[in-house]
DNA sequence: AGACGATGTGTACGCTTGTCCACGTGATAC
DNA sequence: GTATCACGTGGACAAGCGTACACATCGTCT
């Protein structure tokens, strides 16, 4: 029995051509690119968001990529989209389940504490869109709706002025709490949100 | 008269020999590449920070940047230093010149409003340095001077408590100048400052 | 004055990148 | 049942990258 016989036999084809991956059927692949790009964005940032990279994350070959994405620039505005909007629909969420000011106030500090500052990678992908969309008009727009969207959510209990000034010190919360290496406590994060508005 | 003759007497090379520069003298290089490489980050973000971009902008060539810097991270690692260290010293600067913590409100809205609002190249460069601080330890060290020579600033004319919570409104302030189309104006920055401190 | 080392200059190398292409293959529409 | 085309797969390509290097030149120190 030849050598290349037992291969083909067992389904390895020779040594000389390197074994081809059997077609698989993947129906929501694209989508699996997009949640993997964000994976890929998180750990190693929009810099490091490659082609290469997010088609090995996905476990797919690197010309799939450029299939279901015309570009990269496409595939990451996809991807950041998805994020903003997950975001920006769980503000909503809290400031719609909440009857009054001073529970909106309670609820923002908890979504704070729970869903933003403990959570690393949100933090990280809230300013990798942030200086991604600086040069890319494409993300400026989703930075935009993102913006409007949590301005609103906050206007549901608060007075548009309170509104715009409490939208930013969360901002600057979180921009904080991303580079500070001696975090504020939820306590202290709660003194702030509650000072501004009275 | 040959063609080659005649170029050797203009100081122009054979056409075969591409001509090279004329060695330069040029002290404060070193100082210029780093000027420039800022310039460069504000225009260009730090994935368009390349040698090849700042030595061109530089107008010197590409091995000169390898010359004066063991790597392209020591490179911005200064820059962005540089950069810090202007900022910082402005804010001290203010908040010394200012007698009173009502004066110190007035001179941070102006400084806000004058120097950081209405500046795109600080504003971006602050960005930029903020999501570069995050993947490289020597910049970290930067953002965290930074951030406690501001505090300790603030702290001049307002207690710790009070002085954290209003640097991170001025973070939010700046970042949500940086990426707005609908920009607060100087009095609404001015409330939002009053505010939180009252 | 002469040497020498710091600095200036141009170029080469190996690597990674985004994008494109040629070619299978099987789910689906008729 | 068969044709079609959407999708999967692997590889090629030119461009740009960081870095290293060989060599030129001129302040400076003795």
């Amino acid at each position: 029995m030849s050598a290349e016989a037992a291969g083909e036999a067992l389904g390895v084809p020779p040594a000389g051509e390197p074994a081809r991956r059997p077609r698989r059927y993947d129906p929501d692949r694209r989508e699996r690119l997009v949640a993997t790009a964000l994976d890929v964005i998180a750990e190693h940032g929009v810099a490091g968001a490659t082609h290469r990279a997010i088609a090995a994350a996905a476990d797919v070959p690197l010309g799939s990529t450029t299939y279901h994405f015309s570009s990269l620039d496409e595939l990451l505005a996809a991807a950041f989209t998805v994020h903003a909007e997950r975001v920006a629909g769980a503000l909503e969420g809290w400031m719609r389940d909440v009857p009054d000011q001073r529970a909106a106030l309670d609820a923002l500090a908890r979504h704070l504490a729970d869903d933003l500052l403990g959570n690393e990678r949100a933090l990280v992908l809230a300013v990798e869109l942030y200086l991604a969309a600086a040069r890319r008009p494409a993300l400026r727009a989703v930075t935009q709706d993102w913006m409007l969207r949590s301005r609103r959510a906050l206007e549901l209990h608060f007075d548009p002025v309170t509104a715009r000034e409490l939208d930013a010190l969360v901002e600057g919360l979180v921009l904080h709490q991303f580079l500070s290496t001696d975090p504020m406590t939820p306590e202290q994060v709660r003194h702030a949100l509650f000072r501004i508005t009275r």
